[in-house]
DNA sequence: CGACACTTTGAAGACGATCAACGCCGGTGG
DNA sequence: CCACCGGCGTTGATCGTCTTCAAAGTGTCG
């Protein structure tokens, strides 16, 4: 196989295979089955028997949900070097709990279950890599669910622009949204309407949007949130400034 | 070492040894220290540096955290065979993220963070029974953080209290709270009012809640939930009940 | 009996969802 | 070139649900 669809070096980016030999990691990673996926089309359906473990080589994977109103939630937007289904499999569940749409042209590895089963009882460094993937992963699912539980919608929306500052490497003084206002709802949890109203009143907070345009002022205590912590209000600097203000607010009425 | 701290039973019983002859897992536990907490006391608090694995033999654990405003959630209750700190020792977060207090008198064995690898790392079994728990943790709180999400607070307290019958084989046409009614409110993320209030509303739906006694008409579809399931309605059959009461009363509006 | 923890009930308020209307923009077709 | 349309986002008004604060009820145990 001469010519392989991962660059060496998103391959050495990726630290699932940390650990591992080259010859090792390339011996699974030769395992693996290339497939591609048109903007718009589904990698699998809700429901659906869960078959293969991803890695998505290029392009973006939209992970959502309907519940049975037909409401749509985002739970996660996945770009290239990371990985589809790893908890599903490990998981005794058997079947999808989203649906995984491609948002652009999209490339991925697809490996069979028991690839991922047999890497991980083979190769010690591949098993804990795998825990510490998952663990993280739960970790920060519990993180946004007590998020979600104890924090204003112009909270939930702070927070998540300081973290995409952060993640995205974008400059604090004036990025553009690298996503629709329609899908960060989504992703948030919240309706559109609500999102919109949020960012109102994010502008007395230091943080304008305009259209598509941010501009964060203050973007000094946000690695506390990106580590994650104890306490939530230490983990996300705007959700302590906003809650102060509150407090103000009442204490003035 | 002649007596143990764990019964037999107990030790089959439980998952994460599963697949390892009886050398290997008496091996792995030998290495274990046992130690007892009265009532009331804490084997950790949240902040501290993550120390140990623990798997308790005997008594109750109360997993909770407290937010900024000093609001108590209660995360999970764990009783002998279920473990502690899998995930937070597996994820690279070095502190605890939440509090652990002995709800009684509680015995359990703890092991190092050294032994937990080591363990995943040397035996392919045990390696993808701790995937296995740990996946099935996070679906479980996944699942959880959708309930909370699309679902009403007596919604919630139906399909609460059907797992609790399910898990805890209880007889639905009478059973006792095993809970006090604030711990289970604090459990579902609601104020102790809006769980009492809750109850009431179920009295309508073939609950009914007197005192700490329970009984339950309707249990059939309950397996549903217990294995989880891709649709929530699907998933909780007091929420698709509840759900269609609920548009009747606007349909008649 | 009285103290105390636990629970219930009432009334008010905050917040987000929902419905509806409108503005903005890019594309398509006449 | 213009008219029309559909997707997207904003804004206003209303409504239901949960929280909060307050008070009263229930039970147990000394």
């Amino acid at each position: 196989m001469k010519q392989s669809a991962i660059s060496p070096e998103l391959v050495k980016s990726i630290p699932l295979f940390s650990g591992l030999t080259e010859q090792e990691r390339d011996g699974l990673l030769k395992e693996g089955r290339i497939r591609s996926w048109r903007r718009g089309q589904l990698l699998f359906r809700c429901g659906d028997a869960v078959a293969c473990f991803y890695l998505v080589t290029a392009g973006v994977v939209q992970l959502y949900r309907e519940n049975p109103h037909g409401k749509q939630k985002t739970l996660d937007v996945l770009e290239p070097g990371q990985t589809l289904c790893a908890d599903e499999i490990m998981d005794a569940c058997r079947t999808h709990r989203a649906n995984a749409l491609a948002m652009e042209d999209t490339v991925a590895m697809e490996f069979t279950q028991a690839w991922l089963k047999d890497a991980a009882r083979r190769h010690g460094a591949f098993a804990l890599n795998l825990l510490s993937l998952i663990a993280q992963r739960a970790r920060l699912a519990e993180l946004e669910a007590e998020h979600q539980a104890s924090m204003s919608a112009a909270q939930l929306v702070a927070c998540f622009l300081q973290r995409l500052c952060v993640l995205h490497e974008l400059d604090p003084r004036g990025f553009t949204l690298p996503y629709s206002k329609t899908l960060i709802a989504s992703r948030l949890g919240m309706e559109l309407e609500t999102f919109s109203r949020a960012l109102a009143k994010l502008k007395e907070q230091g943080i304008t949007v305009a259209g598509t345009h941010v501009i964060i002022d203050d973007l000094t205590r946000i690695e506390r949130y990106t580590c994650g912590s104890c306490s939530v209000s230490d983990a996300c600097a705007t959700h302590g400034a906003l809650e102060k203000r509150t407090q103000d607010k009442q204490a003035r009425a």
